[in-house]
RNA sequence: GGCCUCGUAGUUCAGCUGAAUAGAACGUCAGAUUCCGGUUCUGAAGGUCGGGGGUUUGAAUCCCUCCGAGGUCACCA
């Protein structure tokens, strides 16, 4: 039994039977016994005291001697100002512990019969993976195994935008210059070979634009109409036509970006249940648009364009269609989410974008709203902040974008020179040596870009990230390694891990009480939608193991029982790690 | 200018629905240790929680205001 449950069901008894009146919920307050202090569970007195009238030493010294007395699980109390400090037993936190042990499912949350969609990484074809997809990868995969947890049943979907004047301006870099190049022939992963035209595309446009202002035309004017971006406006055309040829070396380019899209996304470890094409998508919403129109929930202007007023929401009108009744961005995730809702039968849709669509969003809720879909309130925006890098920003002008793949390439090659150093390899195939160089490489990614609130704007320093030491991935994996290390020299003893009578000191009690945690914050984490709460906690119980490793010796210990105790109590940890780390996709290693 | 988000040790980050002296890690400094100024261990210093006001027995947390940083307000996606 959750020890904060008991105390608050004991406190309640205690104020009934004591003052006569029965407690609301909310002043029930209980938290962890703070380090300094005697004792484990501290209920706080001060909410209490409008219904004792006493002072808060008095009413704290009344609750606690009712509650020792009426309760086994009770050894002694304190009171310090208004914190009555409770210690619960020794074979109360057995009990506890052997509950924790025996449940094989420790974490994991009954089903809860919801579907949740979460759409994430939704790239464009026109250029590699960089840093901020990362993270947007990795915020999607690990929110949709935390809500996996959590009990709920979670369809993992990629938005991928296929088309448009970007795409095409690959394409016509390509029929101008390549000579043909194929990733087979130039040996260049897909993704990288288009990029390459698309940086090739803007570098001709540039030209352009130079030597027209230098002709004498106004920038602006030069930026709209070189001969480059009329060619490609043209192509954008012909491929909404249809055109044979056009299509065709549409379909070709953007496979070869699918192909290298795929090998990036298996390193990271991600994969989709679905994934959408905007090719396929884009045409959907204008029926919803035209349905908003004839009640009165939208309406056109003189041009025939077609927008949605809110101002009475304190925002601004939104375009829905434009004057040639072509559709917007917004008119096409109207579609979708209507879409997704009545197909899956969703219960929730959570979107992982960039902060730069707050408003997008927020605009996206308000419409569907309007148009009187009771699932608007269940469309969640876990939007993230920016990623920047020691030297700075990010900008995609001054070439300073930080590639997903080579980023990924220099991680894993810092893990295997860093731990080349630290020797202890001897004994590993060169098969078991390069896969460990890779879970540590992207275990110092993984967990220092989930680590962050994904509200903020963070900062990536992979040189932090892949120390051995502090709050990083690598440290984790290092912890589990060490326990796995130390159960491994002890099954040669022949030695059982198991939960006995033996004693339990207070650093172990602290440790029974963060396992004990774990739920707790899959629960919070799932809420919140945010898997930093969970690497944050991880963390904390490696630190905890690592500090408890200081001080007692498990495998010198001579008494058995304890002996036994303490290794099921650190498997217990690596377990929990292990559960914690595979919500994040780090896979912890067995030894390094 | 309107709207949204953020501002916590030198740095990167925690801090749950308000609670005790605001926590880690890295860095810094001191001591110990070894072939070593690099490794490891121990310890210390380091904070007006952006400023000001308010609500409360109690505020980093809630409200108001100002300052600072970023984002966004297209017939782009």
């Amino acid at each position: 039994m959750n020890p904060e449950y008991l105390i608050t069901g004991l406190l309640k008894d205690a104020i009934k039977e004591l003052y006569g009146v029965e407690a609301h919920e909310n002043l029930l307050q209980t938290q962890a016994t703070r380090k300094e202090f005697e004792g484990d569970i501290t209920a706080v007195v001060f909410p209490l005291l409008k219904i004792s009238r006493k002072s808060p030493e008095i009413t704290g010294d009344e609750l606690g001697k009712y509650m020792e007395s009426n309760c086994d699980h009770i050894c002694s109390y304190n009171v310090v100002k208004g914190f009555l400090n409770i210690s619960l037993s020794e074979s109360y936190w057995i009990d506890v512990l052997k509950e924790i042990v025996l449940d094989n499912d420790f974490g994991q949350q009954p089903p809860s019969g919801k579907s949740i969609m979460v759409e994430f990484s939704s790239p464009n074809t026109n250029k590699p993976l960089h840093l901020g997809h990362i993270r947007n990868n990795l915020l999607g995969w690990s929110v949709a195994r935390l809500l996996e947890v959590n009990g709920h049943n979670v369809v993992k979907v990629n938005l991928v935008n296929d088309r448009g004047i970007h795409i095409c301006k690959s394409m016509l870099a390509w029929k101008k210059l390549s000579g043909e190049e194929t990733p087979y022939s130039s040996g260049m992963k897909g993704d990288h070979l288009v990029g390459k035209y698309y940086v090739a595309f803007n570098d001709m446009l540039k030209e352009q634009v130079e030597s027209l202002v230098k002709d004498g035309f106004d920038r602006e004017e030069a930026e709209k109409n070189a001969p480059i971006l009329v060619e490609a406006r043209e192509m954008l055309v012909k491929w909404e036509e249809g055109d044979k040829e056009v299509v065709e070396l549409w379909k070709t380019m953007n496979g070869w970006v699918y192909d290298g899209f795929d090998k990036t996304y298996e390193r990271l470890g991600v994969s989709f249940d679905k994934i959408y094409y905007e090719s396929q998508t884009y045409l959907l919403g204008k029926s919803l648009v035209n349905e908003g129109l004839e009640n009165g929930v939208f309406y056109r202007k003189e041009n025939g364009s077609v927008w949605c007023d809110m101002t009475s929401e304190g925002l601004d009108e939104k375009l829905l269609l434009r004057a040639d009744g072509t559709s917007v961005y917004m008119t096409q995730d109207l579609g979708t989410a209507h879409q997704r809702f009545s197909e899956y039968k969703l219960d929730e849709h959570i979107y992982v974008v960039g902060n730069e669509q707050n408003y997008h969003f927020q605009v996206l809720r308000i419409i569907l709203k309007k148009l009187g879909f009771a699932w608007s309130d269940n469309i969640y925006h876990l939007s993230y902040g920016m990623v920047e890098l020691p030297e700075g920003k990010m900008k995609s002008r001054e070439g300073t974008v930080v590639d997903a793949d080579d980023l990924i390439e220099s991680m894993v090659s810092t893990a295997r020179d860093t731990s080349l150093e630290l020797g202890k390899l001897e004994d590993m195939s060169e098969e078991e040596r390069n896969h460990l160089f890779e879970i540590l490489g992207l275990g110092a990614l993984k967990y220092f870009i989930v680590k962050v609130d994904p509200k903020k704007t963070m900062l990536f320093d992979p040189k932090e990230s892949i120390d051995f030491n502090g709050n990083t991935g690598p440290f984790i994996q290092y912890t589990h390694a060490r326990i796995r290390s130390i159960l491994r020299k002890a099954e040669l003893e022949g030695l059982h891990a198991e939960v006995t009578e033996g004693t339990l000191n207070k650093k172990e009690i602290e440790i029974i009480k963060t396992l004990n945690l774990f739920p707790v914050r899959i629960i919070e984490a799932g809420n919140e939608h945010s898997p930093a709460v969970v690497a944050n906690y991880a963390y904390e119980l490696a630190r905890e193991f690592n500090q408890y490793y200081h001080e007692v010796s498990i495998l010198k210990e001579t008494d058995k029982n304890i002996k036994a105790q303490r290794l099921i109590l650190i498997d217990k940890i690596s377990l929990v790690l292990r559960k914690a780390m595979n919500i994040i996709g780090i896979e912890l290693p067995e030894r390094m």
